[in-house]
DNA sequence: TTTATACTGTTATAGCGCTAACAATAAAAA
DNA sequence: TTTTTATTGTTAGCGCTATAACAGTATAAA
């Protein structure tokens, strides 16, 4: 199959979980406008994004929500299992950590590092934490493909260097660090940013009188 | 000024911390292709920033760092202090405080509010911890227009509808429940999302063959 | 002094993503 | 049985964003 739109594989991943909660409930089927009104998104967008994984609803009747579910899981999950490693342990990252590892899909948290000798050696939520000088050995030998990557924005470059050199596929940089990614799929994602974007648009009124 | 567009706005604040850097190792004057090279961009699109805010350059000489720094906050700036609040103090709420308590910026976390407590009535990086009960009292009383939503899913509807109630300007939602804002401006970010993209992405190659 | 160079500033074009419009049709109502 | 209604599936168009192309010009070089 071609590849999906960015946003078309964002909102699939949405719509998978909101599926299997209105699975959980006991309906069986579902309609474009309930699966909208769930995300706060128009109809015809559910529609399209159906229309492009190839999925056919029934008239009068809505979209098979079991169906569905498998139909996306078989588009947006790999084969196999992916592995995932989060590097730098500190607040973020345990907190990402507590977000993620219990997914039903076939992603799985399977490593940690960091450079604190405290945590080194420790299980978080049952994944052990590795010193970031074995990133490579393990990041080979689990054939971990991601990272999320939550160090200090000080070491940020040198880890990315050394992810790259061990094969990583995917990087999710949560440091305000910007990066630069040969060969691999990047996803940056700042907290200031995204604080100092809303707090431009978020202006009160009368600032503009000002 | 007319509003600006989402993404310059945002590279806006990237531009922001990227010169103040610069200018810190002694240097008064950048090139466009200098700066796009900070943030892994092209050269065009900082002109094209930098043009839609008014700014000029001088010629063969580039941008004086000085100027368009203080032009970039003039402009993505309030002119009065912009307060903000955390909602829901756990390892994601606390991180982002880390992140976040020390801007330079007109932006200040002025409260934490949780429903934990041993939470409520201690300070975290000198910010205080609220009763979520206080939510509308402290909003009010210190006049925060902005809010960080990192409360467990169950209870995100509610208390957006808290603080929407309670006059909140702008809402950064972490939570992976998607949010209706009426009237306030949302920025909605969720990190399984975000993950299952980037595994969408950075298949590895074999898989496309199975 | 004249020409070449290396930048900035601006406009035109292309691409992605969303939305509006509508065709098709199964189910429900008359 | 015929008509109406509610829903899916698809196409066409619009808007935002990024990029390409190029005009303008101060400085440097010849």
């Amino acid at each position: 199959m071609e590849l999906l739109p960015e946003k078309t594989v964002e909102r699939l991943s949405q719509y998978r979980r909101s599926l299997q909660r209105v699975l959980d409930e006991g309906k069986t089927h579902i309609y474009s406008h309930e699966i909208a009104k769930l995300l706060h998104i128009t109809p015809v967008q559910v529609r399209r994004d159906i229309m492009l994984i190839g999925h056919s609803g029934t008239l009068r009747k809505g979209y098979d929500i079991v169906n569905l579910i498998e139909l996306i899981s078989k588009i947006i999950d790999c084969r196999t299992e992916q592995r995932v490693a989060i590097v730098g342990i500190g607040k973020l990252g345990q907190a990402l950590l507590n977000y993620l590892y219990e997914t039903k899909t076939k992603l799985k948290i399977s490593a940690l590092f960091d450079t604190n000798k405290d945590k080194i050696g420790k299980t978080y939520s049952g994944v052990v934490c590795y010193s970031i000088d074995r990133l490579d050995e393990i990041i080979k030998r689990d054939q971990i493909s991601i990272a999320i990557l939550t160090v200090p924005s000080t070491e940020a470059k040198k880890v990315k260097d050394q992810l790259l050199a061990a094969g990583i596929l995917g990087i999710i940089n949560y440091t305000p660090v910007s990066l630069d990614v040969e060969g691999a799929f990047l996803e940056e994602y700042d907290v200031i940013t995204s604080l100092e974007k809303v707090a431009y648009f978020a202006k009160p009124k009368h600032a503009a009188l000002l």
